[in-house]
DNA sequence: GCGTGTGAAACAATTCACAGCG
DNA sequence: CGCTGTGAATTGTTTCACACGC
């Protein structure tokens, strides 16, 4: 199947899919079907099936799906099997926690730097890096081939800082700033908005 | 209209309106039509249109909406003009950022409480807060009322975590723990997983 | 028998396009 | 004339239900 005709909402739930299979392989399981792995998830079986079916066919018949062989399989269709290099723009208490955050190079993202605007930042050792002056940004992401940007500064700067990345070569931005990025087409964009979700539940509240 | 034959998705896409009126009014905007308003998301003015009309009808032929009566308007709908009452679990670097996260504040979202299961964290102060010991969760969600809990700790305590969360009588949950939580139905569950995130991305690069 | 993979059917969301009103 | 609000048309997504193979 071809890139440009698996829905995006298709694409949003590989992960999970990865990520339960992982979970189960840790508990030893050997084979899942796709009820069990549906149950875990919190989908359908017919999605799990459905979805799947964009990518190949992964199961057996009468039995279900390998789980060692299905997880090996996501991770190549996710690129997850593949190391990426990742940037964080803002060395803020956000910045901290994504540095700490050991789940990243769990799966492969490794960052590689962390950059401020704020000269008394510069210098600064957070975990394993050391927060750089903005004037290294595209330095860097050319030096180290990084493809991915995190974006974690406030809102008014955030539409310049991604500009510059996607001027520099990163192909995909990670945005915890709380506006519409506008970015060409061909650059990937995730949007993280706690607020957004508060208020999205409170509605219902 | 109400509640239930309003799409989701629909409600996922109001907080995102509601922040772009609010950036409108401080650049001095006073009306804006859906055409500018969906250039400013990014989505199109007749979603707009659609999607405000489930709710009433706040525009005026000819013009466009007043900025701060839509404002109004959809912080009445999403009930962002209440304050409401939010603890955290998890005292590592996450549960830092999200206390020094200003926004919450800023949007009503009081965080009362943070709570950790180590020992050594307990007593710790974090912003205006002190990580106080889980035994305390309960009585806390009832004195002060808490309807909001963030899961800011591993996958593994998560569900256990949860659980206890709803029977002390919170409603929503905020989860950034990487897994499906199982809860009753009338419990809102927002998850953020910035490693899904990236996948959904990186199979695109 | 069991569980996948898949067309067909049902349902949901988005876009179109225009009547109607200020 | 400009722009909203909205049925109708289109497009997209999920569920159904069953043929097929282990």
């Amino acid at each position: 199947m071809r890139t440009s005709d698996v829905p995006e909402v298709v694409i949003q739930r590989m992960p999970l899919y990865l990520r339960s299979l992982n979970d189960l392989a840790a508990r030893g399981a050997k084979v899942v079907s796709s009820t069990a792995l549906a149950h875990e998830v919190g989908v359908s079986s017919a999605q799990i099936r459905k979805d799947l079916s964009h990518f190949g066919e992964f199961g057996k018949q009468g039995l279900g799906y390998e789980v060692d062989y299905l997880r090996s399989q996501l991770e190549r269709i996710l690129q997850t099997d593949t190391q990426w290099h990742v940037l964080i723009v803002g060395a803020g208490a956000l910045g901290h926690a994504l540095i700490n955050y050991r789940a990243f190079e769990h799966w492969n993202y490794y960052l590689s730097a962390v950059f401020d605007s704020d000269p008394a930042k510069v210098g600064q050792p957070i975990g394993h890096l050391t927060v750089q002056p903005m004037s290294e940004l595209c330095n860097t992401i050319q030096e180290r081939h990084v493809e991915i940007g995190i974006l974690a500064i406030p809102a008014e700067a955030a539409q310049t800082v991604a500009d510059e990345l996607v001027h520099c070569g990163v192909r995909a931005i990670l945005n915890y700033a709380p506006l519409h990025l506008v970015l060409p087409e061909d650059i990937r964009v995730s949007h993280i908005d706690p607020v957004a979700s508060m208020q999205s539940m409170t509605y219902y509240l």
